[in-house]
DNA sequence: CGGGTCATTGACGTATGTCAAAGGCCGTGG
DNA sequence: CCACGGCCTTTGACATACGTCAATGACCCG
């Protein structure tokens, strides 16, 4: 399957982005089968509580990781592209802790953990890059904290905008300045913890700066170092290097 | 020395709650080398974009995770008590993403990275624990995400004393009902994404309402059930488990 | 006794939420 | 091909949780 392939080559590349792996490493990932599924926007991809067997492979689509409070407040703490393994977590922590929900048609490969811990047994350096991509995913969850916590409504949503456009880039999607990005805004909302209606104004405000476009689910970033400058953006915490990080841990 | 120890028998423990491991895997914990540093109340113990060598474990005190803003904004995204080793991220990413602060005046740790690494190598079963950790950490950031995002102040205030209380409590700091906090009305505001003023006003109610008392830098619980309902919390998410996940994934 | 840090209080400002209605877009079915 | 319905966006009026500022008070330590 054409699709299925271009996903897997997605996550290789990720790797490959942070880590050092020999062609035997990636071709073994490359060579990972899993069984596809499709969910439609607004259903549950795994929710919270569910023991999982497998992890998630993004093929197409955009995912969110649902946090849920009692009240059935509802904050998006993460989202998903397409070559995003969307639970590499669950490897160690198989009880998931979080719901991961498609915002809009998505398809993704259920890969048996079983697999993903045979490669990391087979390939120290698989098992470090599989960490390493937990680590950045910290990061991202840091930035996502002050995001939400510290900036205002337009440097807020100017941040969130610069993440997707350069994660979209490096996954083959699109460019920073031109990008899919198809969540309604709502779900914008959700990520941003702020209010549908303001999410609104927000981007209105953004349009009428003249630093963004958006039509229909795509963006058009229309200056890109003054969105970056009004987000607050520094990308090195995305860890999308020039030089990857060398076999320093588990292949001595 | 005495407290170095128990640092590192903190920190075993709380790898042995999450994973399962031989006698032998512990004790090359407790034989870690590392040096210890002190560090005063609002010093750096690392800076982002810090090259670092070596990984912190807390032997006493408080430290926090800071994102900061261009304009100086700070927020403090998690926070660490004695026995947690605070940037075991930084096996795998040297850079650093992020400050960690002291709070309170601290004393740590630095574990060269040299020593963790070949634990990994020589026992997989201490990698997987390692990589576990940096899950539950992003486990934890998910549930800050929502706290900063959408909890009301009171609610938000509570769920950060409900995680810091059972946090201690297994760190053998305290109970749940009864622990040391020793931040001040300011650091919490940058822990909340609150004002240090609107901090003040809500541990007011929350003594009003006869949940907590707080003396000095020691936190009385009350209430515990009354607490985690208002602060809509539940601990799963800690990963403090009755029984640690199996050696499932690097020793076959 | 004096200086510094921290907690507390009150008055006031504001960014953002809530509610409700209207308008656009698009697919579906008659 | 048109009409309907559903989802999403947009708008306006109004409410409020929280921030800011500034002063005072408490405590601790030298």
């Amino acid at each position: 399957m054409h699709r299925v392939a271009s996903a897997l080559q997605r996550f290789a590349d990720r790797l490959l982005a942070r880590s050092t792996l020999t062609q035997e490493e990636v071709e073994a990932i490359l060579d990972l089968k899993g069984a596809a599924f499709q969910a439609r926007p607004n259903y549950d991809i795994v929710s919270p509580g569910e023991s999982v067997h497998a992890a998630c492979l993004i093929v197409a689509g955009l995912v969110g990781r649902f946090e849920q409070m009692q009240d059935g407040a509802r904050q998006i703490t993460a989202v998903h592209i397409a070559g995003d393994m969307c639970d590499l977590h669950s490897v160690v922590i198989p009880t998931m802790e979080w719901r991961l929900q498609a915002l809009t048609t998505t398809t993704y490969l259920r890969i048996p953990h079983t697999e993903l811990r045979r490669l990391a047994r087979e390939f120290p350096a698989l098992a470090e890059a599989f960490w390493r991509d937990c680590a950045v995913d910290a990061a991202m969850l840091s930035q996502w904290v002050i995001n939400t916590g510290r900036r205002e409504a337009i440097c807020r949503c100017s941040h969130l905008l610069c993440e997707v456009a350069l994660r979209s880039e490096y996954a083959g999607l699109g460019s920073r300045t031109s990008f899919p990005l198809e969540a309604t805004q709502a779900h914008l909302g959700d990520m941003l913890a702020l209010s549908a209606v303001h999410v609104n104004r927000t981007l209105q405000s953004l349009r009428r700066m003249k630093l963004i476009g958006m039509a229909g689910r795509h963006v058009e970033v229309h200056d890109w170092d003054e969105l970056a400058a009004l987000g607050d953006f520094d990308a090195s915490y995305l860890q999308f290097l020039e030089r990857p990080f060398p076999r320093t841990l588990l292949s001595a």
